[in-house]
DNA sequence: CTGAAAGCGCTTACAG
DNA sequence: CTGAAAGCGCTTACAG
């Protein structure tokens, strides 16, 4: 292995000075630095990790928090994990992935043995077993979901009570008057995934507001669960038109259902959605939605986390809370109801 | 930060007893080392991973190379990730997640640095510009997917040789006289993509020798166009009874075409995949298919690279190609082709 | 503009 | 069974 010492001898000069060469911290003569760099490219010289981090306490890594569970659906999950690992490397960062089921365990091994600089947490709950640990711990923490306490850490999310509010308003413009939304599993609503529910109060709410009926149920996450699902719930509401899915496995399955039922959207039924739209080109999905933005989530996730670590006096600003304003990606899936259809 | 300096002082011992303490490297009388695991646990000691490396030069990480192209189809990807994650978490390893465009210019960062023990490489091209940097570098290596030249490193992939063949020889058992094959799109086919040629090549010969007439093209990766070629297909080959299928995207699309064109499984026509069945069912893909098996060959990429890395004599052993064989899940979505409909 | 030295927090021969 | 010391490869005050 080729370290600074080696570079400092084929130079000529000490090792301090071939590391400031290097670094260009302090003012070097032009020749000396030439020689540095020369020796350093010539002898193939990487600065070793470990040395570095111990001698400047900084590793250069960020952890990425995900989990997966067995009622969630896993493809929508790749894409926080890439806004998260595409913008640190850009910042000048590695990415840590831990996905071990026990996430609290997990976070105090990598932050208490300083493997990090910071963490992200994907996938955060309403009581979230992680955060007491992350709010104690050296590094600064941002998180990809809202919970209940966002005390000691910077908070991002997709602001889904106006997500709500959007899909029924969006419904009551265009004379909807019985809506069926279709949220995540239970069981996720169980293990604390707060924005199940913050959108469904949200539209819960704007629906009674806007005198609009409104059938609110759980759906699956797995196929073929979640069709049948959505088959009964179209049966059971036929004067219902209108749909808003907060829930993608729902979403992916529904041109299908769809299809089954011989229905076109917007004449015979108006969607709208909640995903990404690199979700929506995936499974080809021709669905009105609004942008849950999984990549710009991580991506001011990771920003926010490095102005913490490099800026001295960011650490102690005021933790930030942002929620994104939903945006409606219009694709065409809504419409004004046609008038019921003449009883027989 | 509390250092084992800090857990010496403690107990009333040196430092390099207090590590031996922790480590169980030497014997160390039962009350001190009681003394030094009460201190460690009061005081919340965990050493320092920079600096064990440093001293070890061993980083209990493995790298793990993901690759993102535009034209591949990414859920497929996420499986074969967490198989590496999860066995590496098992095996006492971390995961350092490296997924930058410039795949060799990465690996040479974290390997030349020391960030990592050893590394996992997804997504491997015949020709792969990793290869190279990988085996002149000081960690193992192991790849998922099969190169042109697999010397240097251990080596796990499908065999898709024997998973075309027992593609064509199950439709020739049915006494299929006619099928079409599905393979990834070409792009992947030019960036080297070689189980999408091995596998084509396979179908083509055993094809040909149980008298079967094929039509082989490559499909797209996204919708909706991957859909519009599969009704392109049918409607050119009409006497066509099997559909084969090497394109994750294709199978995804499938189930609406089938719908569409108003046709069953296998009654109008038989069908096999080739994906995982955590795909199958996250897809609810109802088709008979050859298990791609990512979490198993992530698992014993690891098992293996940690094995180099550890057994000081595995270093040296011959290199190791692994290929899988192919397994035929049975969803039913193949039989006897029905006698040709009487022309009109 | 440059060098000698201390120190980051570990582990592990070397001595006893 | 235990301790004092060297060393892993860097960076950075301290001196000149």
């Amino acid at each position: 292995m080729v370290t600074i010492g080696d570079i400092a001898r084929a130079a000529g000069v000490s090792r301090s000075t071939a590391s400031y060469a290097l670094s260009g911290k302090r003012s070097i003569s032009a020749e000396v630095r030439q020689r540095v760099a020369d020796a350093a490219r010539e002898l193939g010289y990487t600065p070793n990790a470990g040395a570095r981090a111990l001698a400047t306490a900084e590793t250069m890594v960020l952890g990425l928090l995900a989990q997966f569970h067995e009622d969630e659906f896993a493809p929508a999950m790749l894409q926080y994990m890439l806004g998260v690992s595409d913008t640190a490397r850009e910042l000048g960062y590695d990415t840590l992935l831990v996905t071990e089921a026990d996430g609290a365990r997990a976070l105090r091994r990598i932050t208490s043995s300083r493997m990090v600089d910071g963490v992200v947490l994907l996938n955060v709950a309403q009581d979230d077993a992680r955060l007491p640990l992350l709010r104690s711990a050296p590094q600064p923490g941002a998180l990809v979901g809202l919970p209940g306490d966002c005390s000691g850490v910077d908070v991002f999310d997709l602001d889904f009570e106006a997500a709500g509010r959007l899909m029924v308003d969006h419904m009551h413009q265009l004379r909807h008057r019985e809506l069926i939304l279709v949220s995540q599993p239970e069981h996720v609503v169980q293990r604390g995934g707060a924005y199940v529910w913050r959108l469904q109060n949200a539209v819960v709410q704007q629906a009674r507001a806007r005198g609009i009926e409104l059938h609110a149920v759980f759906g699956e996450s797995r196929q073929p669960e979640v069709g049948r699902t959505l088959h009964a719930l179209l049966d059971a509401h036929p004067a219902a038109t209108g749909l808003l899915l907060n829930n993608e496995a729902a979403a992916a399955a529904l041109p299908s259902v769809l299809h089954a039922r011989g229905l076109g959207t917007p004449r015979d039924l108006s969607v709208i959605g909640r995903y990404s739209d690199e979700f929506a080109r995936t499974f080809s999905l021709p669905f009105t939605s609004i942008e849950s933005a999984p990549d710009l989530l991580g991506e001011m996730a990771v920003r926010q986390l490095v102005r913490r670590i490099v800026t001295p006096q960011a650490r102690d600003e005021p933790h930030v809370l942002r929620l994104l304003t939903p945006e409606l990606v219009d694709r065409g899936s809504t419409g004004v109801p046609s008038a019921p259809p003449s009883t027989s």
